[in-house]
DNA sequence: TTTATTGACTTTCTTTGACCTTAATTATAT
DNA sequence: ATATAATTAAGGTCAAAGAAAGTCAATAAA
């Protein structure tokens, strides 16, 4: 099944589309649309909808409250140059990678192929057994990307 | 006769077949299908349907979760499928490496853009293997390949 | 000896609800 | 009319419960 996180974050995107990466919206309303408790409207937000996926936001409490959601457009080259130089530390896990590629193709950095292609090499699945053998790592982000480049040619 | 294993292994080739190669299931429904372990459709999933074999498997936890199951295209038989299935082996110099991209592009398997992309995630200076630290490979290689994607963009 | 099977334990992600904080409005006392 | 108190109307936090899939090692079967 589809998740409900999902599904709020493509309506909460398509909202944005319609109105130019900027909306203001009630949480509780959007709640009630969709059946579920206020504050998984702040998971979702937590989630999909932080700095690092290009979103701002700010909110206000109390009689006439809001959310405002706002998304970042940001110049290529200085997104791709933050995030070499600062964004990415020593470490990073398979997640924060996605969100960044997600972010990236969102922004129309890179094709969603080009992520595909990056995704598979970067994956748990493709990097895995630590025996430290350099060529035995590279053998498998190679064939992982080769599996990729041939599901690719399949979707289309 | 025949092993659960195998059972279950043609239960999800043909419902590959009747599904254009690309299947998304629930671990835990299959196997109580099957009335085993979920633990056994791991195993099936490590052992029959691997990238050598020619499928290509990814899959989300928690709530909603589920096992996508890709067949590469097997019917093809090109290049990249060979290289896939036997070209490349447990290890995999950089040279060679650069040759196969060398070759790929000159088949117009992939564009330029492709191979640098690629040679940038696998290049010696992006796995340079400090410690066996997974995420720390990971972070590398990510750089890479923005630096990779930086300087395309200044080349055109 | 290799390949299968099982199950206990782990990790990841989502959903829910109880309780907290803040802001605006309304009622009350001076 | 004004200051203060009470009420109501938001949104925030956090932890627990739930819903998957993953890992690994012990056992069983071939």
């Amino acid at each position: 099944m589809a998740r409900l996180s999902d599904i709020i974050e493509e309506f909460i995107k398509t909202l944005l589309k319609e109105s130019e990466g900027e909306l203001e919206l009630q949480r509780n309303d959007l709640a009630s649309y969709f059946d579920c408790a206020p504050s998984q409207i702040n998971y979702v937000l937590a989630t999909r909808f932080t700095l690092n996926h290009g979103y701002y936001i700010e909110s206000r409490r109390g009689g006439g409250g809001y959310i405002r959601i706002v998304r970042l457009d940001t110049d290529k080259d200085d997104y791709l140059f933050y995030l070499l130089k600062e964004g990415i530390g020593k470490e990073l896990s398979e997640q924060e990678a996605v969100k960044h590629l997600q972010r990236m193709v969102e922004q129309g950095f890179i094709s969603k192929r080009d992520a595909y292609i990056i995704n598979s090499a970067i994956s748990d699945k493709a990097i895995a057994i630590p025996s430290t053998l350099k060529d035995g790592i590279r053998a498998r982000i190679f064939k992982s990307i080769l599996a990729a480049l041939l599901s690719l040619d399949e979707k289309k």
